[in-house]
DNA sequence: CTGAATATGTACCTCAATTACAAAACGGGG
DNA sequence: CCCCGTTTTGTAATTGAGGTACATATTCAG
């Protein structure tokens, strides 16, 4: 995992998620901080740690710790990381107080800001052991169906399906609903099914997930945690994503579940290629067996 | 544009390309600052001026006075607006340097990375004028027809028509080629042809938008600057974005591309919900005009 | 109600950043 | 070639920010 071990200060981890995440389990006068630096981001790293202290109404030792409770060395790294922090997602900070209407670049940096928050929060929810779970289901799959319900993934389903499909793969995308059950109903063990959805409540994919885990498939979900899919799927990749309100915007929620789809596919792509090579080094072994010779082989690769 | 109006401190110029420009203008000492500090650019943030004065063998005070001639207010500002402008491209610096084998969260980091490079990338290369054009064009367009050649493009053109299509403006997209042609020929006057091509050069695109231009439709173009479809369209929205040599990557242009449907898409919502609402007021105007009240109208709203 | 554990503040210390001033290097006339 | 003004650079001192040790207050379990 690049996250934790890249240099130091080097804001690998979102402090401002860690900051929501963190928030209540602060000691009382932590508390206080952590508010006031909620609600005065942009601010602190311009101030001093006597000046913050004042403002807050606490004393510097208390600043300190608060930085060290949120993971940093001190207040010195807190306001770099914070700096750095804000910088990439400066757009999240206020999404629905900006005016649109501005034209230009406006909706660009909307969007971005709704791309980059969403995107955020999904990482943090990753949790490892499911996903190489999914890599390894989908690299052993004798063949993969996926769907998507939702105006956005759908398309998730369609571009999972079309990557799983280049890697060698029979893979389908299914977003007629008859059909879906009728093709979860053909998959045996080995086979993977793959959905796609942000609620995992309508009734289509829960019951494909039945039906096809009652065929001994294995189904992957990615969807909201503790959803009737997630609890179906037999993995269940998870992330409670935050939708904006705002019907005029587009559901940023897809460019999450497409980061998904693509590492999965990229960690399969690598994964059968490894596969690949290791075949490869055993027919090169088993003809070395064969004739002895132990230099470059001509045929085998 | 949030960027130029925030605090101050808030990174607003760019540094990096502040320190390029001034290259070769600084005195001799603060020249070799200089050239330190672009080798080591994302050290100089965890730095003490004493130790960066160490290492480029210089006192102190030239660093201070590197930083004023940087239009800094100091050293401390220095390194806050360096690490604030590095976090923007950070991941773009070392994308390929990473090790994806590790499994777990690695994959997911990976495609963040060359997400977030690609985008932040992108969002430089912006220009308003094209977005605001582009915008008006479809929002009066009697019909739009989408088209996008190569993996990535097709789904964000399939995106865009469903985006187009519920905002009541008849769209389609279609990925075949002789399609693509023929529907071209039908567009007219105020129609909009929409392509979606990272490389610009492919020749199906660059016929379809010649013969909708010469109906006299409007032709938008995402696409690679200077490119043959860019030259070819209306409204060209360039970008130039960086391709991860790794094939087993997915590309990261798709994510961009879609950032800019989802950004035309929502300032064309905005737009028609607009107009709505100037409709609704001229029809409220009228009737008050008629009738002669001024109170609230039953009817109307 | 008491004592341990935790939370918070006071006072002090260290060291980083900045400034003032002096020395050195440079450049153009006499 | 030397002198004087300007610019560049370094030394030393100053300021103040960030961090630490320790004392005090608070909380909660028994």
């Amino acid at each position: 995992m690049p996250t934790p071990d890249n240099g130091p200060a080097q804001g690998a981890v979102d402090l401002i998620s860690n900051l929501r995440q963190l928030n209540g389990t602060f000691a009382a006068r932590e508390q206080k901080v952590a508010d006031f630096v909620s609600a005065h981001l942009e601010e602190i790293s311009g101030m001093t740690i006597a000046e913050l202290a004042g403002a807050v109404g606490v004393s510097t030792p208390t600043v300190v710790r608060f930085c060290r409770s949120m993971g940093c060395d001190g207040f010195r790294e807190f306001k770099l990381r914070l700096a750095q922090n804000l910088a990439v997602s400066l757009q999240y900070l206020a999404p629905s107080h900006r005016d649109v209407s501005e034209g230009g670049a406006g909706a660009v940096d909307q969007v971005l800001g709704a791309l980059y928050a969403t995107v955020n929060v999904m990482r943090q929810q990753i949790v490892p052991e499911r996903m190489d779970a999914a890599v390894q289901a989908l690299t052993e799959a004798g063949q993969i169906v996926v769907a998507g319900v939702g105006g956005g993934s759908t398309m998730v389903a369609q571009e999972a399906a079309n990557r799983m499909f280049r890697l060698g793969i029979p893979a389908v995308a299914v977003s007629d609903s008859y059909l879906l059950q009728m093709r979860a109903a053909t998959l045996g063990t080995n086979d993977v099914l793959l959905l796609v959805s942000t609620s995992g409540a309508a009734d289509e994919v829960v019951s494909a997930a039945g039906i096809a885990g009652g065929y001994g498939a294995t189904v992957v979900a990615i969807t909201r945690p503790g959803s009737r899919l997630a609890q179906e799927a037999t993995i269940a990749i998870e992330a409670d994503l935050p939708e904006d309100p705002d019907i005029l915007k587009p559901t940023a929620s897809r460019y999450a579940h497409l980061v998904i789809v693509d590492a999965l596919a990229m960690s399969v792509a690598q994964a059968r290629s490894e596969a690949t090579t290791e075949n490869l080094r055993r027919i090169r072994a088993s003809l070395t067996a064969y004739h002895g010779r132990t230099g470059p082989q001509p045929l085998g690769d």
